[in-house]
RNA sequence: GGGGGCGUAGCUCAGUUGGUUAGAGCGCUGCCCUGUCACGGCAGAGGCCGCGGGUUCGAGUCCCGUCGCUCCCGCCA
């Protein structure tokens, strides 16, 4: 017999009746009835039901375990007596009658119970993860994230993709977010950087002629946390291809994650052909760059219904700005006062003067509320009919410049959808955004600036992009980059763009947002001198693993689908990360600590 | 760096307009209980009410500060 079991505790079933077995595992649940005890077993494959009588060798042992001990038993499986089964479980039918019990491995009182669904505060969570994996949600939730990776590594090689490891100790790159440092010790003064993302090392494999890359890479970025950011460090499917155009990538990708998401998304209905939506349409009808399109509602400019109109608030900052808008926020079912005055209440608690709204009711074709009074049935009824509303439907207006009020609007028509119960839950919608603007009006530094990544090609002709006059803000401000998002359920899962592989283009692309020949040499010498000698066309992209990981797990914070993560402030309880080191370390490393003062 | 929420027993939480000795459930300790599966019953231990200051005859409760956790903004692909 083997040292600690012959089964798992998820193994016997109602064949195995009769059979002497072993189990380990964890003392889930106690029942002591005095006469007769139930112990619920439970390891990674299920719970089995040990009982032991006073008749039972050991029964006085038993008495004396706790939750969550680790024992060993030794004993009989056999049937449930009739009318004590219990359907919940797979092994329901059987129990072990137990003769004989070792203590593997008892335990102190337990700073959290693991047996109980609830929830708890995070710091206790996180200091005692080991515990918290030990429950059931936590623990199906990384095996879920395992069965995901394995499964895009399957269906990336099917691919013809091949995976790669990069470096983890590379070299600090300017752009983007801040690098989190490693210092040298046989380089005195100079650091290592971790990589935010493989980004210059995925285009050199593409150089080097490996043709298709993945890897399910680590990437590191030392900035603050969010619900759906985890500080430090998170986990990309990051790939790359050549002589691909933006169609290929799509073409590729797409069906690895709608694959993944009808695997594991328990039969949700999955887009079945991703939409491209140009980024400035994504503004325009959602008020976001990562829209929900589970939320139906579209808005639309309506700035023509109050041009001149005797809404004054509206017209005056028409007529004050010719980049000004007033833009509609189309609720259908919300059609009366009471909720328009909810969604005006919330507007004002978030810092805004307040949500202009017409509604339509029964005897009141021509629109109610102040608005309508204000520019009359006729203007009213354009609205309408524009938005395509009527009888017992609202329309929310917000005005202002363009960028300001979708800002704001895109935010009201998510409450608006969510307090009219139109979101359809149960579904996962994708778009691809496409047509990011290739650069954008720094407004403090007065200069131009790169949008997004500096390495996206711009999607013009080459010759004509080479011949652009960096002083014609308004030609340069219209470029489009080459780049796209994956977007699903209002998360951005993902990024990626074709790249730029013309040195010359990289040049006159750095040169137009003010970088020089010298800075782009000493920034991005290694890349430019690679894309000089020889290289593809290629473009990729990189789908963020936990926060595909979340979106099928059902959770709205990615530290339920990470084993080890750290808290908001970036610090490891369990570990006790980060930590000070000895003066011998930082002497190795030739640094002297400048704390600030407190 | 800024704003919001929270902080009471090991854990989850209640605690009235400021008023005597701060409560409940789970867990823990002891006792009872032979078919439970969130077993049940009786008894008990366990509190710097995050910390510091203030107002008050009196503060868990009100005010100020501070620390911690969390959500958001900034930041971040």
């Amino acid at each position: 017999m083997h040292r600690y079991r012959t089964h798992t505790c998820g193994a016997l079933r109602r064949d195995d009746a009769g059979k002497t077995v072993r189990l380990s595992g964890w003392c889930h649940r106690i029942r002591d009835h005095g006469g007769v005890l139930f112990i619920d077993l439970r390891d990674h494959y299920g719970i089995t039901q040990i009982v032991a009588d006073p008749d039972s060798p050991a029964f006085k042992l038993a008495e004396t375990l706790r939750a969550e001990w680790v024992i060993r038993v030794d004993g009989k499986v056999r049937l449930r007596p009739a009318g004590t089964e219990n359907p919940e479980l797979p092994t329901g039918e059987v129990e072990l009658y137990v003769s004989e019990i070792e203590v593997l491995g008892p335990a102190a009182e337990l700073p959290m119970p693991v047996a109980v669904e609830q929830d708890y505060p995070e710091e206790v969570r996180l200091r005692y993860r080991f515990l918290d994996l030990r429950r059931e949600k936590p623990h199906n939730n990384i095996m879920l994230r395992g069965r995901v990776i394995d499964s895009i590594r399957r269906r990336m090689r099917e691919a013809g993709f091949f995976e790669f490891q990069t470096p983890i100790l590379t070299a600090s790159s300017p752009e983007g977010a801040r690098d989190y440092l490693v210092p040298s010790r046989l380089h005195p003064g100079k650091f290592y950087a971790l990589p935010q993302a493989p980004q210059q090392f995925k285009q050199l494999i593409m150089v080097a002629g490996f043709d298709r890359y993945f890897q399910i890479a680590p990437c590191f970025r030392d900035e603050d946390a969010r619900a759906d950011r985890s500080p430090g460090e998170f986990y990309q499917l990051d790939l790359e291809m050549s002589f691909v155009t933006q169609e290929d990538v799509f073409a590729a990708v797409e069906p690895v994650i709608r694959g993944v998401f009808e695997e594991f998304g328990n039969g949700k209905p999955v887009t079945p052909r991703f939409p491209l939506i140009p980024y400035s349409e994504a503004l325009a009808k959602y008020g976001t760059d990562k829209p929900d399109l589970r939320n139906p509602i579209v808005m639309q400019d309506v700035s023509e219904a109050f041009r001149g109109s005797g809404f004054k608030i509206f017209a005056t900052i028409l007529a004050s700005d010719p980049a000004a808008a007033v833009w509609a926020i189309p609720a259908k079912g919300g059609g009366n006062r009471a909720f328009c005055d909810r969604m005006n209440a919330w507007a004002q608690g978030e810092g805004q003067p307040g949500l202009g709204y017409i509604f339509w009711r029964e005897g009141e074709e021509g629109g109610a509320g102040p608005i309508a009074k204000n520019i009359g049935p006729e203007r009213s009824r354009r609205i309408a009919e524009q938005l395509g509303l009527g009888i017992g439907d609202a329309c929310f207006f917000v005005a202002g410049k363009r960028q300001d009020c979708i800002k704001f609007a895109g935010p009201a028509r998510t409450r608006v959808a969510e307090e009219l119960g139109l979101i359809a839950k149960d579904r996962f919608e994708f778009c691809w955004i496409v047509d990011f603007p290739m650069y954008e009006w720094n407004e403090e530094e007065k200069k131009i600036d790169f949008s997004h990544n500096p390495f996206s090609m711009p999607n013009i002709a080459a010759e004509d992009f080479l011949a652009l006059d960096p002083n014609d803000k308004e030609k340069i401000l219209s470029i489009k980059a080459v780049q796209y998002d994956l977007v699903c359920n209002g998360v951005e899962l993902s990024s990626g763009a074709i790249r730029n592989h013309r040195p010359e283009i990289m040049r006159k692309a750095f040169a137009i947002a003010g970088y020089g020949e010298d800075v782009l040499e000493r920034k991005f010498g290694g890349m430019l001198r690679a894309l000089s000698l020889g290289a593809p066309p290629h473009g990729g992209i990189a789908p963020g693993i936990d926060r595909i990981v979340m979106l099928l797990a059902g959770e709205d914070n990615l530290r339920e689908v990470v084993l080890f993560p750290m808290n908001q402030r970036a610090e490891d309880l369990m570990m006790g990360a980060p930590s000070e080191v000895s003066p011998k370390q930082l002497k190795e490393l030739h640094i002297r600590l400048d704390l600030p003062r407190k």
